[in-house]
Parts: structure tokens; C-alpha cells; sequence
RNA sequence: GGCGGCGUAGCUCAGUUGGUUAGAGCACGCGGCUCAUAUCCGCGGAGUCGUAGGUUCGAGUCCUACCGCCGCCA
């Protein structure tokens, strides 16, 4: 019996929609939930996304559209799902952050953390602009004291405010980091984490005095105010499931693996576990964190405006293009650039001319030849040419599900594709070397190149089914085409299509694009 | 300023504990096949492995300095 698993994504902050970096983040977690999916049972994964909807950012931006934060956050929430809905994220859970219950649940967490005594109420001093309704540090400041937006002199502020405990954790949190290999991976922010945790931390502020902010949740202890957008948009990882299992952040946080950008590293590294502790609640098991995607030589933000919509590409190259592209191109945790001429050239090379245009030209000839049936004449043994290629093609693919759910479990996308298409070139190279449409026309050895179409489509049949977490429509099409079903997709070679078995006839997957310059 | 990462063919990148003529894919050139989406298969050209030193019998792989790009921290 495996373990249960939950995955996340970060909860996208939703001031704007989103854009190519913020589905790259989310079809990896959907490439690893669908994976586990497969591994564990449907039953044992639970996937959750959503949108952070408070803070004084997003109130700035709906009034910037001249409306109420409410409206507009409705608004974009919507965009978000609907974006992952067509780019096919599966995920469980879509987490609003102004979902009464999410509300309700952190106030719960809030009590909590404040009855066991690590949230305390002290002065909060520091440099305050009017104008943008927000504090600056010092370095954010323009000629030492002056707003980088309004260009006018900040003001010195002192207000009482709500604290959350870190430093007291902090110590803690280093151990775990550094007993726990694999607690935050890739490795290279890991050391990083190390370093942030060797440091004093302070403490962290988690209220705002509604006089300033209204846009948030209350304390369940001070009417007068609401808390700061962090604290809050963290328990959104567990406070929809919590709703029907109230004991579900206990008993998952250990299995819980996080998706996230590199930018918010740190406070998933020090914030994010010290809030829990305090809460007398268990550290999650993973923090996966990737890389940026690097668009017209700068990364893909909100703030740098060079944003891509990732809807767009779904509708103009078809279904898991993107997703296919952004796996199969960018090594997780590092920054990869993005074009879209790149896109078109994997797409072309990859798509059309290996797995679409193999699964053509093998179902062509069965189709052909044989009338779109596995014909029962085929011969039981090879030709002792081809003995060797069948060997190599049949070892590929054995060993296929075993290598990607190893990389896939590593989080090496790249590789696990990279696996599966030389499962893909192996199979074009059997079929250049055995030639079943120049056996096909002696008599005497029709048997033989019906063997070999079995083979080609016993190999298509497995590498359709490793594809599912990576290209989900196209798998589906893939087995279709095969009418094989789901059940027995992933079945050894050999044991899933059976002679007498009939196949559809071949469709162009991916038409070829021409030379388009983007 | 401190710490860390990166800099390898036109492009995107692999290169394990230092060891024979530095690899892959794409792009490019030539040849072959014809079942297939002008697809597939084979062959080929191309790189002072950021710069300069050093250690070593031998370094892309270790050490030092420098240049460039990028993070994190202060």
C-alpha cells in the first residue's frame, strides 16, 4: 500500500493574469501529480492550487480597474482557473484566499498560534509613504529618504503590530535543513537556505491596523486588525482540504510537496516553517524549487512587463505543445529561455517528425497491409537479422516505466523525456532496419513484418502511456488510436495488444509548422 | 562589500571520483530508403571547453588571479 501524497504549486498572487513563468510552474506540479496518479492510485494524490487575493497590491490593482477588491479579485481568480483548466492542470483543489472557509481556517490558525503563546503584540517602527500606503527599507529608497513611486519624503512611523515568533525557530528549522537532504531540492538552494537560516531572522510582522489596510483578514483577537498577506496565503495549502478532514494538515504535512519559483524561496524557508511549528503543526516533506523562464533576455514577471499568455499558445499549437515544450526544454531549477521559434523547432522535430510522424507511418502500413488488423500469420520468432534490433527496441522499452518514474521522481523532466524518445528513435531505427513495407510484398515473409508492426506497436503503445503526465491529451489520443485502454496501456510488452487486435487508421498528430518567424 | 552559481560547437545544453582523437539534440551539407506529416535511416564539417598562470605523467574536470553574466545576503 503506498503513501497518500499532496501536492501544490504556490498560490498565485492574482493582481494580474497570469502568465507563461506561472503555468510552467503549475504543469510541472501537474506532470508530477499525474505521475504519482499512476504510481500510487488516484485515491492516495490530492493536487491543490489557487489564488492569493489580499494584500494592499491587489487592492491598488482593482482600483487601478476601478474596482472594488472583491470584484476584482473574482475576476482574475477566474482567470487563473480557467487557464489551468485549458492547459489541462488537474488539479483537487482550487484555494481562493477570500473563500469564507479559508478565512475561517486561518483565523482558527491564528487563535491557535496566539493561545500557545508565539504571536505578540510590540511596536512597529520604520518608514512609511503615504502616498503608496506601504513601508519601505532603506535600500528601497531613493536618495535615502525618498519613495521610489511618489519621489517624496517618507515619514518614521511607529504602530503597534501583531508578531510572529521566527527567530525562536529558526534554529529548529537550520537542523532540518540540514539533516534532510532532500527537504529542499534541487540542491543548489539548499546552500542558499543554509545561509539565510545561519543569520538572525528577526521576527516576522503579521497584521496590518485596519485604518491602513482593510483588505485582509481579521485577528481573531484584535478586531482593529487584519493580517498580512503571507501568514494568510500559506494556510491556503491545507485549509480546503481541511474543510472535510480537519486532522488532513497533520497527517499530510510530511507528505506534502511544494512547487515553487526561486523568488519565494525564502519564505518558504523560514516563514513557512516556523508558522507551522508554531501552530504545533509537523514540517512538509519537499520544497521544489525551479528556475525562471528568461523572455527577450529578462525573466518573465508582472513587474517587467514581457509577459507571454500561456492560453495562447495552447490554442495556436494544440493541446500539451506548451507543456511538452517547457518539460522536455528547461532543466528544473535553473532559468531556460523562452521563444516561441524554439517552441516551433521542438515542436516540428520533436512532435511532428518523431512521435507523430512514427505513429503515422506504422499504422499506415497496418492499415495497408493488413487491413488495419494484427494479423494472427505473424511469425513467432524473428529473422535472425533483426533479432538484434528487436532485442534493442524490447529492452528500450521494458525498461521504460522504470527509468522515468526514477527521473520523474527526481524531478528531471528533461530527462524522462529525453528517455522516452530514444525509445522513439530506437523504434525508427528498427523499422528503417527491417523494412516490413519490403517484407510485406514476398509471401514468405509477411509473418516477419507483421511481427515487426506488433513490435512498432507494442513500443507506441508503452511510450503512449509513460507520455500521460507530460502530454495528457496526446497520450489519450495516442491509445485511442490503438483502441487500447486505459487499463491496458501500461501492461509489459507483449501483453497488450494481442494478434486479432484492430487499429485505427493514422491522422496527422502534429501537422507540421512552416518556417514562421514569431 | 561578503557568500554562491554560471561562462563548452551557429543555437540550447550533457560532461561522473582529473585519463585514450571533448559529446547530444537542433540547424547546415552529402548519400540512402519510400511505409510515413518534404517524414525516416546513414555519413560529415564545425569548438584555443571565458582569459592568464599553476599543480600533475596527464585538466573542460583541481588551485590562484582576472573578465563577464546572474542570484542570495549585508
Amino acid at each position: 500500500m503506498s503513501e497518500a501524497i499532496h501536492i501544490t504549486t504556490a498560490i498565485f498572487y492574482c493582481n494580474a493574469p497570469p502568465h507563461v513563468g506561472s503555468a510552467y510552474e503549475a504543469l510541472a506540479a501537474d506532470v508530477f501529480a499525474r505521475h504519482q496518479r499512476r504510481k500510487r492510485g488516484k485515491d492516495k494524490v490530492t493536487f491543490l492550487t489557487g489564488t492569493d487575493e489580499h494584500g494592499d497590491k491587489l487592492k491598488r490593482a482593482a482600483l487601478a480597474h476601478g474596482m472594488e477588491p472583491k470584484a476584482f479579485s473574482d475576476r482574475m481568480s477566474a482567470v487563473f482557473r480557467d487557464a489551468w483548466r485549458k492547459l489541462n492542470v488537474s488539479f483537487d483543489f482550487f484555494v481562493r484566499t477570500t473563500d469564507p472557509w479559508h478565512e475561517q481556517f486561518v483565523q482558527q490558525m491564528l487563535k491557535r498560534t496566539y493561545e500557545r503563546g508565539d504571536i505578540y503584540f510590540a511596536d512597529y517602527q520604520g518608514l512609511y509613504c503615504v502616498g503608496c500606503e506601504r513601508f519601505y527599507t532603506e535600500k528601497e529608497l531613493v536618495d535615502g529618504n525618498l519613495c521610489p513611486e511618489h519621489n517624496r519624503p517618507v515619514e518614521f512611523i511607529s504602530e503597534g503590530n501583531y508578531f510572529l515568533r521566527l527567530e525562536k525557530y529558526r534554529e529548529q528549522v537550520r537542523e532540518h535543513v540540514a539533516r534532510v537532504p532532500d527537504f529542499i531540492r534541487p540542491e543548489r538552494y539548499r546552500n542558499e537556505a543554509l545561509a539565510m537560516l545561519a543569520e538572525p531572522v528577526g521576527d516576522l510582522c503579521i497584521s496590518r491596523p485596519k485604518a491602513r489596510l482593510d483588505w485582509g483578514i481579521e485577528l481573531p483577537f484584535d478586531p482593529n486588525y487584519v493580517t498580512y498577506v503571507w501568514y494568510d496565503a500559506f494556510w491556503a495549502y491545507f485549509s480546503e482540504p481541511c474543510r472535510t478532514e480537519p486532522d488532513f494538515a497533520s497527517r499530510m504535512l510530511p507528505y506534502t510537496t511544494h512547487f515553487i519559483g526561486k523568488d519565494i524561496l525564502k519564505t518558504h524557508v523560514v516563514y513557512w516553517p516556523a508558522i507551522l511549528l508554531a501552530a504545533g503543526l509537523p514540517l512538509p516533506g519537499h520544497i521544489n524549487v525551479h528556475g525562471y523562464l528568461i523572455f527577450g533576455g529578462a525573466r518573465m514577471s508582472k513587474s517587467s512587463g514581457n509577459i507571454a499568455d500561456p492560453v495562447s499558445y495552447e490554442t495556436t499549437y494544440g493541446p500539451d505543445v506548451l507543456r511538452y515544450f517547457v518539460m522536455r526544454e528547461f532543466v528544473f531549477g535553473l532559468d531556460g529561455e523562452f521563444s516561441e521559434e524554439r517552441l516551433i523547432e521542438r515542436y516540428n522535430a520533436d512532435l511532428a517528425n518523431d512521435l507523430g510522424n512514427f505513429t503515422s507511418r506504422v499504422l499506415a502500413m497496418v492499415s495497408r497491409y493488413f487491413g488495419g488488423v494484427v494479423p494472427a500469420e505473424m511469425e513467432p520468432k524473428p529473422l535472425d537479422t533483426h533479432a538484434e534490433w528487436e532485442r534493442a527496441l524490447m529492452d528500450r522499452v521494458n525498461g521504460l516505466p522504470t527509468r522515468v518514474d526514477d527521473l520523474v521522481t527526481n524531478l528531471a523532466f528533461k530527462q524522462a523525456l529525453e528517455t522516452i524518445w530514444e525509445a522513439l528513435d530506437t523504434a525508427n531505427k528498427y523499422v528503417a532496419a527491417t523494412q516490413p513495407f519490403v517484407l510485406v510484398k514476398d509471401p514468405d515473409k509477411r509473418g516477419q513484418a507483421a511481427r515487426i508492426l506488433f513490435n512498432s506497436l507494442e513500443a507506441l503503445r508503452i511510450i503512449a502511456s509513460e507520455l500521460e503526465p507530460f502530454m495528457p491529451v496526446t497520450s489519450k489520443k495516442l491509445l485511442d488510436l490503438l483502441n487500447v485502454d486505459v487499463e491496458s496501456a501500461s501492461l509489459p510488452p507483449g501483453e497488450g495488444i494481442k494478434p486479432g487486435h484492430r487499429v485505427k487508421p493514422p491522422v496527422a498528430l502534429f501537422p507540421r509548422i512552416g518556417q514562421t518567424k514569431a
